[in-house]
DNA sequence: TTGTAGGCGTTATCAG
DNA sequence: CTGATAACGCCTACAA
């Protein structure tokens, strides 16, 4: 492994002049430029990103917390897999590296010391709720003016940058398509409220229920964990009051096929199932059967969308020439906020449709 | 932010000293100790993980290489996102941070150039395939005698570190599960033959059929890609043979249930269905109507294998002290070789048993 | 048991 | 336009 000492020998220039071509900084002349670029090319020369980062106080590097999820499966990996790809694929456009760590399950996490140990430059967290340590963490976090961004959940009265998708309207949206087929008793499998999503569906639910004139049912209303289990669960009640139920609607694609799957388990029939429609538009929807009817979510462009909300400014400056950021602000409903939202659509398929 | 500077004079010691203390090297009087600890304490002093990797020359980052997935659906997210928690479970006891990147689809990843700006210690190669670009990229990390592991893939000839599951034996398995039932004509949907993977399925199907006295009937072997559609595909063939096909065993669980929503799409009912077996025990497997048979996969125990064998005598010394690794050999058919290959297992479901 | 000092590979500032 | 030369914050012999 050639050193820049011996790249600068062979271009006969000194180190600093290699650092400025290979950094592209400075006025350099093209000769010069030429040279040294032989030189490195020939010698193999790579420079440290280790001492770089180092030099400059910048690990280079984007933290992303993820949920503890190992054998778990309260979520869908789906969900996270396309978060993290929309994540790092801006990251890379950006010249940024992902540092993705797993939430632990009961110490609570220590975001600020990611940054003092500079470890991450900027950082991503996912999976987050409304629970007491959580909070105090992006708090300081956001004190201490570390730059940061909360996907998928949102703190209400804090002023932390987040992303979102717009789920009060992907809820609406999904009780209006029962409605508008004449479906009257809806019921709604929810998940937990620390989950600001929750209660962005429950507010949507109410919306499109309101807009037929409709109340929601108190008795129709259930409360799961996400998980399919929890859907089968929620499915005793479903079956037990089935002639006074058209339709359900679950928060999200796991635990609507929970409740499938706890209905098919008690001996009724498809013909016989209410309507169905879930959310996140996860693989699990298409494959279920009756191909399930579902909220999508853009979980890729909102890891995208998070990373430029980020980056704003504070660039890399080296592969980043041509970095066109299209995908920010088109279809973006609020982005210059600091709660960005994107737009929810709903798939309609088999489940909710009388065939 | 406390320098090191000032918890050495507030210690009254030298920063020498508070080094040690805190990295716990060197024989040090308690009472210096604890004066540091203190002031390391009072003054909220944290170390610089930059600083400590440069001076070091070592990231303290293990690289982890996914394949490039987003919207494509390939793959299941479950297989990865199991194997990315094993390994990040494992590299947090071993006090290394994951760094991940995803394979460009177009340009060949240059993994050498990884370590050599010194991002990564070693890394963990995920989804690889028997290309050109991707061997000749490995054999250079193994030329440079950089510390790596290929997960889920066997390059033949090689003598690269790998961990894998059983398949021959799992394929095995799934077999003589079904001629145990006394199926006979059995259809195979198989991946393409770049995955090493696919190659093990093939010789473990033949291994069942051999002992129970038959062969492979070509006109019953598939080959789909681990795509729901191409599952979907391969069961226009299974439809148009359906009499004389007793049970179908699919390389991956995607495809099994593409299958058989090719099968319902031509309006065959589950009852007449084939008997089924998939392959990964991924979640899809137990959503799926009817729940469906599958070979279990350990992912999560091969993350942490391959981050084990990795780790062998080049561990951190930070905060390692306790890591016991008793999954690194227990269940472990051969460990010690450069290939380990974990146990599959047979999950039996409602697809593969006359009701 | 502890202090001193050199070194790690870049970046960035300041002359020239 | 280019060459010296301080930082950068920590680790680690080597001395004491």
């Amino acid at each position: 492994m050639a050193s820049r000492r011996e790249v600068a020998d062979l271009a006969g220039v000194s180190e600093a002049t290699v650092s400025r071509v290979l950094n592209g900084v400075g006025p350099i002349k093209e000769e010069t430029r030429r040279k040294v670029l032989e030189a490195s090319e020939q010698l193999g020369y790579v420079p440290s990103a280790l001492a770089r980062s180092f030099a400059r106080s910048k690990s280079g590097n984007l933290g992303v917390v993820l949920p503890y999820v190992p054998k778990a499966h309260l979520f869908s990996a789906y969900l996270f897999s396309e978060m993290l790809s929309g994540i790092g694929s801006k990251a890379r456009d950006n010249g940024m590296d992902l540092l993705v760590m797993f939430r632990t399950p009961d110490e609570a996490m220590n975001y600020t010391d990611l940054f003092r140990r500079q470890k991450v430059d900027a950082c991503i967290i996912l999976g987050a709720r409304h629970d007491h340590g959580e909070l105090a963490a992006m708090q300081q976090l956001y004190q201490e003016g570390h730059p940061f961004c909360v996907m998928n959940q949102h703190f209400e009265g804090e002023s932390f940058t987040e992303v979102d998708a717009d789920h009060v309207e992907g809820s609406r949206l999904a009780i209006r398509h029962f409605t508008d087929q004449g479906y009257r008793k809806i019921a709604f499998v929810n998940g937990p409220d620390s989950y600001s999503n929750s209660q962005e569906r429950m507010e949507g639910v109410r919306l499109g229920l309101q807009e037929a004139g409709m109340e929601l049912d108190p008795g129709l209303l259930l409360e799961g964990n996400y998980s399919r289990r929890s859907g089968i669960e929620a499915s005793a009640i479903i079956a037990e009051r089935l002639h006074e139920i058209d339709a359900v609607f679950a928060a999200n694609d796991r635990m609507a096929i929970g409740v499938m799957h706890g209905l098919r388990e008690r001996g009724i029939r498809v013909e016989d199932f209410p309507a169905f429609v879930g959310y996140d538009d996860s693989d699990a929807a298409e494959m279920a059967v009756p191909p399930l009817s579902s909220v999508r979510v853009p979980f890729f462009e909102m890891g995208e969308l998070a990373v430029s909300k980020l980056m704003h400014g504070s660039v890399d400056g080296a592969d980043t020439a041509d970095t066109t950021d299209e995908a920010s602000d088109s279809k973006v409903i609020r982005s210059e906020s600091i709660r960005a939202l994107l737009p929810t659509e709903l798939i309609i398929r088999a489940s909710s449709t009388r065939q």
